[in-house]
Order: C-alpha cells, then sequence, then structure tokens
DNA sequence: GTGAAAGCGCTAACAA
DNA sequence: TTGTTAGCGCTTTCAC
C-alpha cells in the first residue's frame, strides 16, 4: 500500500475504498501513528496554531480567557502560544516575529484594560487579529464585556430592591470602563446621581465610605462599585461603622473575583464579565478568520450577568 | 548564489566568506528575510517550542510561573504552548496528543499543589519533563518551593521579635507543602506549639480566631499563617475583638498574594514563594534537557523571601 | 480506487 | 569557499 493512499485514507481526502480506508484506520491506531503537524503545516500553510499576545503578568483576567479560548481551540486541533509581554515592547516585538516565524494561523490579542492600544506592527504582518479587552483599529474585530450593560444590570437590581438613593464608587477616570459604566449608571439613577471616582483599591472604597458618611446630607441606601476590591473596602467600613448591609445600604460589586467576592460579609452580590465567555468567543472568531472566513469587524460586546449573593437582593444563602 | 550558501552565512555554520556573510545579512534583514520555523523544525527534529500543562483555570499560580518560563524562553527564540486542562483528563490527553504532534522539545508539568500527581503517559512521550509545582516520579526533575524554609523564615522573624507563644493557622491536612510548613514550624516552635488545620479560606481563619480567643488558656502573641487568605481572616477577627496588630499579636501570612497582602489592615508581612524565579529555573531546566545535557534528578527547593509589611517587624511603611 | 512523483522551505552532506 | 544534491514527513496533482 503506498503511502498517499494512507494519507488519503486518514484525511477522507479524495476517492478511497471504505474498506481499504477503514483498513488503514485500524492500522494507523494499533501502531499509534501520529501526522507530524510540522510537515503537515509546512505543506498546507496551516500551523493550527494561534498565539496569544499579552500584557498581563498578574493573570487574573488573562487566564481566565485564555483558557475559554484553549478549550475552544483544543476541539479543533488547533494550539496556543502563550505571549506574556510583560508591558515591555521589546518583548513584544520578540513574540511577533516568533509567531510569524511559527506561520501562526492567528493572533489573538488581549490586555487589561479596554483601552490598551496593541503594538503597530500586529496588523502588519498579514496574519488575522482578535482583540480581547482590548482597543484594536476601527475596521479591527474585538470583543469586550459590555460594561454598559453590566453597569445597568446592577443599578437596576438595586432599583428593583426598593432602593433610590444610590451612589456610585469606582475607579480612575482615565480608564474607559469606569467612565461607561458611569454613564449607564447616571442615565438610570439619574443625572443627580453622584460618581465618585478614585483608584482601583479596596482602601479608596474604604475612604470614600468615610468621606460619604461623615458629611451632612442624605445617605445613600445602595452603592454600586466599580470593582470587587472596591466593594470590599465599601463593606468593611459600613461594618465598622454598624450600617447593615443589605439592610441599610445593599452594595454590588463588579468583577465577581471569587477570591473577593465570596469572601466579604456578607458575600458580595455582584457583576461577573464572563471571561471565560468572552474567550470562547474569541477563539471562534480566530478560527473563522484563519480559514478564510470573514467576519463583520466592529466591537462586540458581549453580557454580563449579575450573581447574586448577599449583600444585595436575593443571595443564594439569604 | 546558492540557497545553501545563503542557510550557511545566516546560520554560521559550514564555513563561509565573512564578505559574503555580511552581505547575505545585510541583504537578508533588508528583506525582510524569516526562516519558516515549521520548515527548520521538520529537518532538525527541533521544533524550538516547548508546553506547559496547567490544570489551574484561575491563574494565580499559573500566570506568574508561565511568564517566567515565557520570559527564559523568548530570549532563546523558544516558544511555549499554553495548555489548560482545567482538571479534565480528556483535555490532558488531548493536548498532550497535540504537543507529541508538533514535536516539543520539552513539557513543562504545573500543578496548584506539590503533591497532584500528573498524567502517567506523560513519562511515555519520550519529550523532556519538568515538574513545577507538582509532584513527579522519583527520577525526574522538579522544582518546588521550599515550604521548610519558608515556614522557618516566618518562625524565626517572629521569635526575632521576641515572640513566643507561636500559633499556627494553616489549610487542609492533606496538602503536602501544609504538613511541611507544619512541622518545620513545629521544630523551632517547640512540639508543644499548636498547628489548627482547616481550610484555605479567609472564613477558617476568622472562625480560629473566635475558638482560640473564646477558651481559657495562655493566648498566642504570635500567629502564623498558612496563607495570605487565612491570615486576613486572622487580622480581621482579632481587629473585631480589638487586639492589636503587631503590638499585641504578629501575624505572618504565605503566599505574597498581593491582592490580599497589601490590602489587610495593617498590610501583611508574608513569605514570596518566588513562583517568577521558579518559572525561570524551569525554563532554564527542560532547555537544557531539550539539548540533550543532563541534569541531576530530583527535586529542587528554591527560597521563599520574607515579605516586610506592618503585621509583624520592621514594615516598609512602619 | 490507487500509487508514483513533485514539492512545501529549509539544513547537511558532499562534490566541485 | 561555494554550489549541488538529497531529504525531513507530509499532501496533492495526475497518470494508471
Amino acid at each position: 500500500m503506498s503511502i498517499s493512499t494512507a494519507s488519503n485514507a486518514l484525511n477522507g481526502t479524495g476517492r478511497t475504498n471504505a474498506e481499504t480506508r477503514e483498513k488503514v484506520r485500524r492500522i494507523a491506531e494499533e501502531i499509534g501513528f501520529r501526522p507530524n503537524a510540522l510537515a503537515r503545516g509546512l505543506l498546507t500553510k496551516r500551523s493550527h496554531a494561534i498565539g496569544m499576545l499579552t500584557n498581563d503578568t498578574y493573570g487574573r483576567l488573562t487566564l481566565p480567557m485564555a483558557s475559554g479560548v484553549s478549550e475552544v481551540l483544543v476541539d479543533h486541533g488547533v494550539s496556543l502560544f502563550l505571549c506574556a509581554t510583560n508591558n515591555d515592547p521589546r518583548l513584544a516585538r520578540l513574540h511577533l516575529e516568533a509567531l510569524r516565524d511559527r506561520q501562526v494561523d492567528g493572533i489573538i490579542f488581549t490586555a487589561t484594560r479596554i483601552d490598551m492600544e496593541p503594538p503597530p506592527e500586529l496588523t502588519q504582518l498579514g496574519i488575522p487579529v482578535v482583540y480581547v479587552f482590548a482597543q484594536g483599529p476601527s475596521d479591527s474585530v474585538s470583543f469586550h464585556p459590555d460594561d454598559a450593560q453590566g453597569a445597568r444590570l446592577a443599578v437596576e437590581h438595586l432599583q428593583g430592591l426598593g432602593r433610590s438613593r444610590i451612589l456610585h464608587i469606582t475607579g480612575e477616570r482615565n480608564y474607559r470602563a469606569a467612565c461607561i459604566r458611569a454613564e449607564a449608571y447616571q442615565e438610570l439613577a439619574g443625572p443627580a446621581a453622584e460618581v465618585m471616582f478614585g483608584d482601583w483599591s479596596e482602601e479608596w472604597g474604604h475612604a470614600a465610605i468615610e468621606t460619604v458618611f461623615s458629611r451632612s446630607g442624605a445617605k445613600p441606601d445602595a452603592i454600586f462599585c466599580g470593582s470587587d476590591e472596591i466593594a470590599r473596602g465599601v463593606i468593611d467600613a459600613l461594618r465598622d461603622r454598624n450600617i447593615s448591609i443589605p439592610g441599610d445600604v445593599a452594595v454590588v460589586g463588579f468583577d465577581n473575583w471569587e477570591v473577593v467576592s465570596r469572601q466579604t460579609r456578607p458575600p458580595l452580590t455582584t457583576i461577573d464579565m464572563e471571561l471565560k465567555e468572552l474567550g470562547h468567543r474569541a477563539g471562534l472568531a480566530i478560527l473563522a478568520l484563519s480559514k478564510g472566513e470573514t467576519i463583520e469587524p466592529g466591537v462586540e460586546r458581549l453580557p454580563c450577568t449579575l450573581v447574586f449573593r448577599r449583600s444585595a437582593g436575593q443571595g443564594d444563602q439569604a
């Protein structure tokens, strides 16, 4: 039997007798034959590998996304190169060159904030690119969490609980996501509703509560926080003041970062950005692009979900 | 000029006239020539890629290590395949097959606890393997944090502060690391020193303090915690009881997970496992093995470091 | 339906 | 020192 017949049989290409095909497959199985991906890639111009460029050393956002991407790819026989740039342009260039040398079928660019710009060389490689949690050029394919919808989810939930004096304590004003959420919040809570920008820390949550509750005027009956860490600071500060949660003040966070949101007292109701799903979608998109299919460019915003715990609303243990 | 002369010139192999070599290099640069890694790998049997198998979806341990590995590899022109198994044996098999098909030069197996066993197929591939934060076979090359040394660092630090009634609150007894640390602690603190096993949660830290401070008997003047999360629970519980930290009770954690350790009040003095360095060492090791060099097998335990904050000893802001 | 032959882009012998 | 040749392991015409 010739080598090309075997190839045809295994790949189902060309015309092959059903009988021979079975035989070839059986024997291949028996001897544990596995085609050499390098050789195949060399010939077909498709390496069945894609690269993921990330600037996140810390992993909180990246790894859930990466594992989402990986999950989708592995079932299509596609592998994932992890390229950690640590925000170093030299490393980014090095990785990009390596990806080109390896003939990857596509690149996923990930950042840790949605307004972070990718390296300019990226688009000049002639390799399809998908942007996740990052700002691509206007004609590119990007996936973001739907920050506005997430914020609405939080505010509507609080309003549904009968709260009317909702305060928004969030992170830095120069983060796009913080602004988007703040705007969505104000649309629902009214323009008079107050937004307190600060930084993304627990400490800021704490400090903000000190400010609000030591000044005169009406106090909020609900607080929507820009991150779980901020929410943690808020909750701790409220507890210090013997303000009951959610009785006096309901609290909703943002991130569903379980190490924080499960551990607050009471556990935190919060918004989940569905990072893994973001990864799935990005994986599917890059797979399609690598096959030459076209995808409508633009930013697709994937819905966030509300995770009920006890700091606001029908908690799962309440 | 022939194609093989060019190859020789670029790779510095064979004998080449310095003049031609320069010329070739210049032109290669000019036209942006980059060798096809697939073709090269096919011929040389070295793909210059290595795979990293991890069961960690969450990323807290994996990503710092992975970025350490990646940092080392990228400078040697070696790329890293990320294989997230999510603890699913089917996925592990799938990834392992893919790595074989791609002729990776080596595999790094990573787990989230040092006594987690790797899939048995792993060693039968004929590909060098390095184990990090995981239990490899006895004749394998493994890198672990030095849990015993880390624990000693913590206890000695507390003793150096004049504390004599040190308590150890840690995680689950069936984690190897928990036992190693507990033993090292007892060697220094004396066999009468108490170890409280529980789970790895903040809640457990809280509960342990309730127990200790509501029973009769001498109270500890220092607490060494098995994780930063536990330490956070401990600190919160102590604060609830108006016990001053570090005045009445000094606290040391384990992990230096900054999102936790920076945010406790006061900030947490803790043990850092140097995960990135672990990644560096693993990267170097797999690189050496993939070149056919031999490395003395066994578990190499890399030293932990003590990070001073304010919950015990000379804090950086104290 | 099957097999011989060509060739993907490169490196490594060897001959010139 | 340079060029010629063979071949890595596979897919893909195209005769048979």
